[in-house]
DNA sequence: AAAGTTGTAACATTGTTTGTTTCAACTTTC
DNA sequence: GAAAGTTGAAACAAACAATGTTACAACTTT
């Protein structure tokens, strides 16, 4: 079990997207060829990242932007808008712990709060980095070449 | 992408046979009852339970027992032991960055050492919990009822 | 010997993830 | 306004993963 590539490959297209979207324009095709991820895939990815008011895209002209400075982007916020868990959580429960079982029909209330504590610290260390320091990184790696 | 539902399965299955485990003969069926995952499934699980030397099962004689006192079984251990991450990490990244674009031939660079972090932060917040708690939660509830 | 249990393999089913094809809608440029 | 390139989205396909099922050998106790 592992979380959608959706995530990493979301961060790598938000990074191009501030590296190269200065000097050209940034199509879902160049970033397929940069992420070796399919074009279509990508325009989901990115269409996961403008409902989340992360990017700006448009039909016809072509090219993404950022739609807020790196620094107030967070790898949480990418994570979330690329729905890395659905609405029940990172852990998923076996679905029919026996209710004629005081240990079955206890289990829930006994692991759910434990289980949310476990995601939260996830979350919470995504929350740490921000594109800005994506991308910072990557540029001094690239220079350092 | 959710964690296997073993895992909870797991800590479920662990309980009932510190529970009952007293009373009487712990076995496969009577955890498949009780928690209403299919018997062999109930097996596979004990059986990594006892590769990680959690529990302890005979052939013929039937019943499971704890190999270690339940203070000393945190809800890390089960998450070990039922596999819920291979071994490149509960992340996925895409598979083929292309090493002709900068950011590309990078991006594994500035992100692996993130998302490690962020993994080691779900798996302390796992270590802060042992099965004695959650056999102790579980007890008080009953009572209660 | 009989009954019940575990361990395991093989297969089936279901669900998820990723990729592919296709095309309408849109924008820019000529 | 036609052509070219792009996005958005739907429908489908392929690959993979998770869970369930069937079957049976090996084992233990009675």
């Amino acid at each position: 079990m592992q979380i959608t590539s959706k995530f990493t490959a979301a961060v790598h297209i938000l990074t191009c997207i501030e590296v190269f979207g200065g000097e050209m324009r940034v199509t879902s095709d160049f970033l397929s060829g940069s992420t070796g991820v399919n074009a279509v895939i990508v325009r989901n990815v990115l269409g996961q990242l403008r409902e989340a008011g992360i990017v700006e895209t448009r039909q016809g002209s072509g090219g993404a932007h950022l739609a807020k400075p790196t620094s107030e982007i967070t790898l949480y916020d990418v994570y979330r808008a690329v729905e890395c868990t659905d609405d029940t959580g990172l852990f998923r429960f076996h679905e029919n712990p026996n209710s004629k079982c005081p240990v079955g029909r206890n289990i829930h209330k006994v692991m759910d709060g434990r289980l949310e504590a476990a995601q939260a610290a996830l979350e919470n260390e995504l929350k740490l980095t921000t594109l800005a320091e994506v991308v910072a990184d990557t540029k001094k790696i690239i220079e350092e070449e």
